[in-house]
DNA sequence: CTGAAAGCGCTTACAG
DNA sequence: CTGAAAGCGCTTACAG
């Protein structure tokens, strides 16, 4: 078995793979009825399709995918920018960007952005140069907006956006989202009910648009019930749990502690919770805190976490579907974004302020 | 800007894009001298090479990937298998992964197991199809072990293995992990240590040998300090949470309640840890509980988790060193299994039993 | 140092 | 229904 195959320092072996024209030698045919066969085998006559077929089964042969990209100027690859995998709200995403993808013959290449910006050069050089047949853009990435996705240098490949709006640039291009600000505005106007007036908010990376809508929906509640934010309300916390452990324990430590702290995503409120009860106090008691995104964690924290829940499978089938759509007709779908329901999900990690 | 470059309705432009004909002409070379340059400058003479580059840049060229890719039979691409992106341990050995493979001009095509057994013939068609240039399991995948793998089918690829012996097919392949057993035998050790008798384990999927080491260590330890154990100690969970929460609740419901959980990773011992907290017990008090991989969340958990720590980032780098060695002098290295070290963190989540 | 030419494996009008 | 031929864009011996 593999011993004997693959034996260290032994040259690992392949072999001269099969080609259509070894088929079309042994079935006594063109070349090319063996790629009708294989392609449109409707138009080869029975008898010509048998033996065409025979051929293929006795050679093992399939077509050479790399030969098929090429000649057809498709690589049947979807190229996904987003922030990180490990978020366990775009593994969610991801999971119906990639079943339906995969229905239809699709492979995703990820790309992280992560925190170094370089990369974003990596992607507008994979757009330009057409490894993929479409993206998805489900991070924020300003600083290549314009540089290539819009730029009319004869390579723009169909793009549609998830999640949010992710830049200025990309305005234009299709997406998929919840309402961010109206889904923080329920969250902000609920912890408002429930008697809270000092609360703080944590965002997300601050170069980032990713949780914009989200901090201009906490602003605006905050507004409308006449409330000012204090200096020092506001935090990041870089989407990631250390960046929200750090922003809490500033938060904690303002002269008019925070009664509630509304986190732009679950990660960076586990995090937060972490640093509350580091600090010795007691949620909801003490300080009530709310996510975003329902990830499979959130209802296993202690206290279990409340959070606004987003379709985010469905968020994942409806970009991809929009974007093959695309891909396939040539043409741009309407630019008009869909836009899903979300659903405040309540937990104890919330309850009325004590003083 | 975007929004007159992809107006919905119009049709998605993709202009010819330039060629190396195109640069030729300009340049007034052959198009061999434009690749020469394009692929080995040194070889081209120097007024001739800044004719073709201003050429180049004039026209904004860029070799087609596709071309190149079917040219070179080579795709720079890498086929990661394994079980869930979302699992923050693979996300971790996926950051060595991709930092090494971008370094070196390669991208990572994710293919995930999940639960259904289908997508071991995606993979087989894959590797059989040579999408990629070699292929980095950190799965289990029996299913295709021989059948794909180990075929004489004339198209095998590199492979490296990643994190622990995936199947007896695959044994002959390198692979880089820890010494998963000698970790489970620790971790039994130190429970019995502590003075526990009733220890549980929980382990991965059944039909996975992903886990099976560290089960074989909890056992050898267990038969080593002369404990039996009993039926209904060791359960599946599947390696998420929900799975783990009903393999606990199994557990707490067992007529000799173990005093101590060990899990065979650290997702599910978050759901054990709620199981427990929702049964209205106490951790340490009533039972301790220990994970398996030291994931981001671990320190965050409450009790912190106690854990074992696989250097995962390291994982990720060494297997893609070893596979792009592989690829890139087309051989294979040295089968010998690359032991890299883990290390017992010792936190809240364990204490010796009261009774 | 450079060019003409072959060829990678396939698909697809174009004839017949 | 089938075949001969062109061509996708590149790389690479082979000459010169």
């Amino acid at each position: 078995m593999s011993q004997t195959a693959n034996t260290p320092g032994k040259k690992v072996t392949t072999k001269q793979p099969v080609s259509i024209k070894d088929v079309a030698r042994l079935a006594e045919v063109s070349i090319a009825t063996v790629s009708r066969c294989v392609n449109d085998p409707d138009r080869v006559r029975a008898s010509t399709r048998n033996r065409v077929e025979a051929a293929i089964l006795q050679t093992g042969y399939s077509p050479n995918p790399l030969a098929q990209s090429f000649r057809r100027g498709k690589t049947k690859v979807i190229m996904v920018v987003l922030p990180s995998v490990g978020d366990p709200f775009f593994t969610e995403v991801m999971k119906g960007l990639r079943e339906v993808a995969n229905a239809s013959g699709y492979s995703l290449l990820i790309n992280e952005t992560q925190f170094n910006t370089m990369t974003a050069d990596e992607i507008g050089a994979m757009v330009v140069s057409r490894q993929a047949d479409g993206i998805v853009l489900l991070a924020s990435v300003s600083p290549f907006g314009t540089a290539v996705l819009s730029s009319d240098n004869n390579r723009r490949l169909p793009v549609v956006v998830g999640c949010e709006i992710v830049s200025l640039q990309a305005a234009g291009y299709p997406s998929v989202h919840i309402d961010n600000q109206a889904a923080a505005i329920e969250v902000t106007d609920y912890l408002l009910e429930l008697g809270h007036r000092r609360i703080a908010f944590i965002h997300g990376q601050e170069s980032s648009l990713l949780t914009k809508d989200r901090e201009d929906g906490y602003r605006l509640s905050m507004l409308a019930a006449g409330l000012s934010i204090e200096d020092g309300w506001v935090v990041g916390g870089n989407l990631t749990i250390t960046g929200a452990i750090q922003a809490t324990q500033k938060l904690l430590r303002h002269r008019h502690r925070p009664t509630a702290i509304f986190c732009a995503n679950d990660e960076m409120a586990m995090g937060c919770m972490h640093a509350i009860k580091s600090a010795g106090l007691k949620i909801p008691q003490d300080v009530s805190v709310i996510g975003f995104d329902d990830v499979r964690y959130a209802a296993i924290m202690d206290p279990p976490l409340s959070s606004v829940r987003q379709p985010a499978k469905d968020i994942g089938e409806q970009v991809m579907l929009r974007l093959l759509g695309e891909i396939e007709t040539g043409r741009s779908t309407d630019a008009e974004p869909v836009i899903v329901p979300h659903e405040l999900v309540l937990r104890r990690s919330v309850a009325p302020p004590v003083d």
